[in-house]
DNA sequence: AGAAAATGTCAACACTTGTTGACTTAACGG
DNA sequence: CCGTTAAGTCAACAAGTGTTGACATTTTCT
């Protein structure tokens, strides 16, 4: 028994959709009232703007629920967070899946940019502990987005058809060993 | 000695700089026409519209100078070809930045995604050999692209200030481990 | 020199973009 | 019931997009 959705929590829904997989200068305010179904002007009427809409999708964005875990814990659960497989070619709205669409977006690089650096690699730096804690979270990060990438956007075919448990042990594999460096 | 630049030659190497560091649609071909001082109407004159023009960039592609490298040496020359530093903050127009840049294009994705699977990934395996040929092929382009992700587009703190050597050392750890597996 | 072809210029087109203001309609409170 | 506020619609704007055709200029060839 959900609650229908108010007009301005389904415009919220669909940028959410559609800027976390798209990118933001690749979506346009028609896209996203279109799809849902709304006026166009009800965006600058009530999120202030494109711009808006798009900071007000990014402060909905859940905890990387990793960095909940207890420190004993965190890299496995890093690791399953970037495991499960991506929807086949459709497309799935995750923050990771959102960062990696606005890295070079002309308006957003830079708060994308700040995203990663303060809700992802110092928390993760922090959990991790010890001297090289920071090295440490950026190379467990650059493990896992490099295969995200290769995954989700450049679709490798080689990596097409592995299913969860394969991921995570090969996500497993690579962050051991950049933890050892 | 330079024989000057022809017009179609300067809107060429122009819209190369632009679209390999911001991505095809985010720049217009005012930008580049711009940019190079020659008038607009001129792109789709000589390269038949803003798409001839990008796809003219991508041909002129150099190979991926590892790939030419003796078997043996395959590894350390890929591992080198990431290890450079990016120039401070500033746009640095390779073949591989032009991959990151236009991953999630609306238009160009399809293409670039092509261009990764042909280009890079098969004939990387080729070289490698091996049963799983493939599967390290993708792994290592996996390591090697979320160290350049981390470093070029999210420019991490902790990655920022390393010089090539030790950009290097950490790239070849990483890699060979991802050929263990 | 004169014809032909290449080269570059200019203005305009049709279209999409984000945003705004005026308008109509619905909901609520007294 | 009426007045006020909220909610949503509509048309239009100014700016930017890629592209086109007509024109002017220069170069090339015979």
């Amino acid at each position: 028994m959900m609650k229908p959705l108010t007009t301005k929590e389904k415009i919220l829904e669909t940028a959410r959709q559609l800027f976390w997989t798209r990118g933001y200068s690749n979506v346009s305010v028609r896209d996203i009232t279109g799809a849902a179904g709304v006026d166009a002007a009800l965006v600058s009427r009530y999120f202030g703007g494109k711009q808006g809409l798009f900071e007000a999708t990014l402060a909905v964005i859940p905890q990387w629920p990793a960095l909940q875990a207890e420190p004993e814990h965190v890299i496995e659960e890093a690791v399953a967070s970037f495991s499960h497989p991506f929807d086949r070619d459709c497309e799935e709205a995750n923050p990771f899946t959102m960062l990696l669409a606005n890295i070079i977006d002309p308006e957003m690089g830079d708060k994308i940019r700040d995203l990663v650096q303060t809700a992802l690699a110092e928390p993760l730096a922090e959990k991790l502990g010890g001297d090289k804690r920071h090295d440490h979270a950026a190379m467990v990060l650059s493990t896992l987005f490099g295969m995200a990438l290769m995954r989700k956007n450049f679709r490798l075919h080689a990596l097409k058809d592995l299913d969860t448990e394969e991921i995570r042990a090969r996500n497993n594999h690579l962050v051991q060993s950049a933890l050892k460096f």
